[in-house]
DNA sequence: TGTTTTTGTTCAAACGATTGAACAAATGGT
DNA sequence: ACCATTTGTTCAATCGTTTGAACAAAAACA
């Protein structure tokens, strides 16, 4: 009793954290019957239950989550992959996975490529490593091998990949049907009178910027528009990039009378650049972008783009997850999840006024 | 001998995950030799070394890190707490911190308050759960109580606040000197002419918006204007805040003739309903904002802000967290941490053109 | 040759929680 | 009153790695 008393002063006084054992030495029972209280085990009673509530309050007692996880083969961690986090897509994403996870108990390591690869490789070395239970993620422009995810594969935890994903590796995939986003820009745009339309895409290794590519040129043929080589650029699709391929598109003979850009930052630089040539949006050139960024809806002339329901994409990638982990034998079913999205249309294509 | 190559075998062919103890039965030593050959322990023969760096190769061996964590007492995980991540500012000390703590070899698990005190409560005993060595954080608006930060403190881990401080709690701060900045902007804005000065002002119960209010009012007082109740509006800081605070500055019988919004966000709002009004900026009235979010530089007309230096306060904070690790006995020192910021003049304050 | 030092490795106890099996005591059925 | 069941707890092994102490063998020194 004595010893039982002396230990309990000597955790109140100081900062040293408590662990089962030293609740056990103060009840007088055993570290099991302790973890089995706070499991809420059947076969424990009532009392000592409530007794063990009272005394881990007490001495301010937390869990040890290494030993537990350790144990039990399980972190509770998932690591999350992103190109950037600051685009608002990739943070909101993050976003919504973040807050998803959290309350099913999981917390999330992020994990930036900054479009490299091998930063890439390394993060996920570094995850593996600190024994993540999953890995959702959105690879870097310059990915072009995968033998690095099949190494998560290999470890047997769920891959998730939105946004941007690979058919190749057998893995669950949520995204926007980039193909048919690629449609509905160009049915909006020849439906505005437009009957030259550029096209400043992504690099086509990556399989959503092939995906926009091929909508896009299969839309052109679908209205008899001629497709010109001139007007499809690659790109990296920064704002920079934009910029770039904008002034380009310029310096043609025939100039194109609308210009489709494969992202929001790319549709800003060559607004800009419209812009100092004093050209009319959408009067002479009818401008859209890709992924609805918030500054979309407030540059002037505001606009038009796609969303991607960033929101939707998180939760569902996070959802993924939490059923892979749930059904870990069921091989086959759910994988592809592919979103419709929305054209919102804005002033930089909207020639009826509204 | 016929046993270990068994071994050896089985592991080859299954997905299972090799252990210390698994290159130790090939190898026919310990597994506290090995343990010490991959650390690099002098003790160890150079051959034996090498002989298990190869088999552990051989073998895919993995260390895990829950197993070295939990013995070692250290997890090499760091919080992160921030408001939210989709703005400019916090992705983007995000993105320096996990830069460099990556690169000392500690993951980031990154937690999103969304401003709520209650969801930050919740991080930091989800944080404080899973064992990180140390948390970096930006207090939520609503965060009025600071006990929640004593339990880290408690914890006698590191714990460093980054641009949403607070002087209470004795701990390392990186930010910048807000007081100061509205100093800047002020003395700004009269240099332009401008004489009635109205202030978009954050709630007034975090520091940095109250040290703001202060430099406002006391740079005000140093040029001899008059500080009238109706010019210093505090709210929430968002957009739709600051399309409402300038919709009532607008309505005032006497109005300023320059407006200084305590964040980006306010400052777009605001913008946008001076637009709406057809009141020319800077001629009619001057608009400054405060934190360089991107989109300032390219809404028309762009807007004068502050530059907080994002990715200067995220190595700061990184720093000081390996600082404090390094040096865990070290009581005072360090600590406050203040940038000068910078003040960008753009067009929305820019009367004599450039 | 005998003693000390160095070198390379093993031993054994951690780290803190979990869990099936074992066991004693209490309860129930007949 | 006897056996079967239920209840509450302890026992002991385990998760994979780390680490100081111990120990034997080899090398160095006298």
């Amino acid at each position: 009793m004595f010893k039982r008393l002396n230990k309990y002063i000597i955790f109140l006084g100081t900062t040293k954290k408590s662990t089962i054992k030293d609740i056990a030495n103060v009840l007088g029972i055993t570290p099991s019957a302790v973890s089995k209280a706070l499991s809420n085990h059947p076969r424990i009673s009532e009392k000592t239950k409530a007794d063990v509530i009272q005394v881990a309050k007490n001495l301010n007692y937390q869990p040890n989550h290494l030993a537990s996880a350790l144990r039990k083969g399980k972190s509770n961690l998932v690591g999350l992959i992103i190109p950037k986090a600051n685009s608002h897509f990739f943070s909101s994403v993050l976003q919504n996975i973040e807050e998803i996870l959290n309350e099913k108990g999981y917390s999330v390591i992020i994990s930036q490529s900054n479009e490299s690869y091998k930063k890439e490789c390394e993060s996920i070395d570094a995850l593996l490593f600190t024994q993540v239970d999953g890995i959702i993620a959105s690879l870097a422009n310059e990915t072009l091998n995968f033998s690095y995810y099949e190494k998560i594969k290999a470890k047997g935890i769920p891959l998730i990949l939105f946004d941007r994903g690979e058919n190749d590796l057998q893995v669950d995939y949520v995204g926007i049907d980039d193909y048919q986003s690629s449609h509905m820009i160009v049915d909006h745009l020849v439906e505005q009178g437009c009957k030259r339309i550029a096209h400043i895409a992504g690099y086509r290794h990556t399989r959503i910027f092939k995906n926009r590519i091929i909508g896009y040129v299969d839309a052109l043929e679908k209205h008899h528009l001629p497709i010109e080589n001139d007007l499809l650029l690659e790109g990296s699709l920064t704002l920079e990039d934009g910029r770039q391929k904008m002034e380009a598109l310029l310096k043609l003979p025939n100039r194109p009378d609308a210009v489709y850009a494969a992202s929001d930052f790319a549709a800003l630089g060559a607004l800009q650049v419209l812009k100092e040539n004093k050209i009319r949006m959408p009067e002479d050139i009818a401008l859209v972008g890709f992924g609805n960024e918030p500054f979309t809806s407030f540059v002037s002339p505001s606009i038009s783009t796609i969303n991607q329901y960033s929101e939707e994409i998180g939760r569902l990638a996070a959802e993924a997850f939490l059923y892979r982990i749930k059904n870990p034998k069921k091989k086959v079913s759910l994988n592809k999840m592919i979103l419709n999205a929305e054209l919102i249309v804005r002033e930089s294509s909207n020639k009826n006024g509204y």
